[in-house]
DNA sequence: AAGGTAGGCAACCGCCACACG
DNA sequence: TCGTGTGGCGGTTGCCTACCT
């Protein structure tokens, strides 16, 4: 594992003794368990957790397994460094949908829920209450920006309807963008490529620049 | 140098939805 | 139809580091 992760372990790894008597180990992984998981998934595929844990002998259960895996240890998962261009997107797609971060991060090739959502709520959440701070108007639009930014799934939802209806009622000289098509997951492009990204970059200068600053 | 505190992040918890018998 | 098992998701916690006083 890299070097980040082992100082992490070595920094969170919990006392031996309260280690014991302790059914399931909930204290941070070990290269050891990392490589027993791997190996197993490796085997027997990243499905039946429950089977997985038992299988691979770890002290762990099945819920553990799966977030380790999919948080970490599967192929192609980015770490850190999130870019400007990332970033951005982040903000874009949780205007649109709040605080539903599988869904963000299924549209962030290599990124996870857990790493958006903290990055959201360490960095981004921070940068956007300065921004309020600086913008005091009372638009429709800001009012939009601040209900979708306060964590109301129902009121996100809400918000999402009524960028519908504006996109609607604004087609004539616009490009559409349907929100529904864009996160209909059948149609899937290969994971890396990025194509899709500068296509809804294209089209937020358009349609979603409603919300911008 | 020592103590306090805020920030960052890995990991767990609880709830919900779905599949299956 | 109901009960159970499992997986997925968002919220939250707890620990360590870095910074400040």
């Amino acid at each position: 594992m890299a070097s980040e992760t082992d100082n992490r372990i070595k920094r969170k790894a919990k006392p031996v003794e309260a280690m014991t008597n302790v059914p399931l180990s909930k204290a941070a992984w070990t290269p050891e368990e990392d490589k027993k998981l791997a190996e197993v998934i490796a085997v027997h595929g990243a499905k039946r957790w429950k089977s997985i844990a038992s299988k691979a002998a770890l002290n762990r259960c099945g819920k553990s397994c799966r977030l380790r895996w999919l948080n970490y240890l599967r192929p192609n998962i980015k770490r850190g460094n999130i870019s400007d261009q990332e970033e951005d997107l982040i903000l874009r797609l949780h205007k649109l949908l709040g605080n539903r971060w599988a869904l963000i991060a299924g549209r962030l090739p290599g990124r996870t829920d857990n790493e958006i959502k903290n990055y959201w709520n360490s960095h981004l959440s921070k940068k956007i209450k300065q921004r309020e701070k600086h913008s005091s108007g009372s638009s429709t639009k800001e009012k939009q920006e601040v209900a979708a930014e306060q964590k109301i799934p129902d009121e996100a939802e809400v918000i999402r309807e009524e960028v519908s209806t504006e996109e609607a009622e604004d087609s004539s000289s616009k490009p559409s963008f349907d929100v529904d098509s864009f996160f209909d997951f059948s149609v899937e492009e290969g994971p890396l490529n990025l194509e899709w990204v500068s296509q809804f970059l294209e089209l937020d200068e358009t349609n979603l620049g409603l919300f911008s600053q």
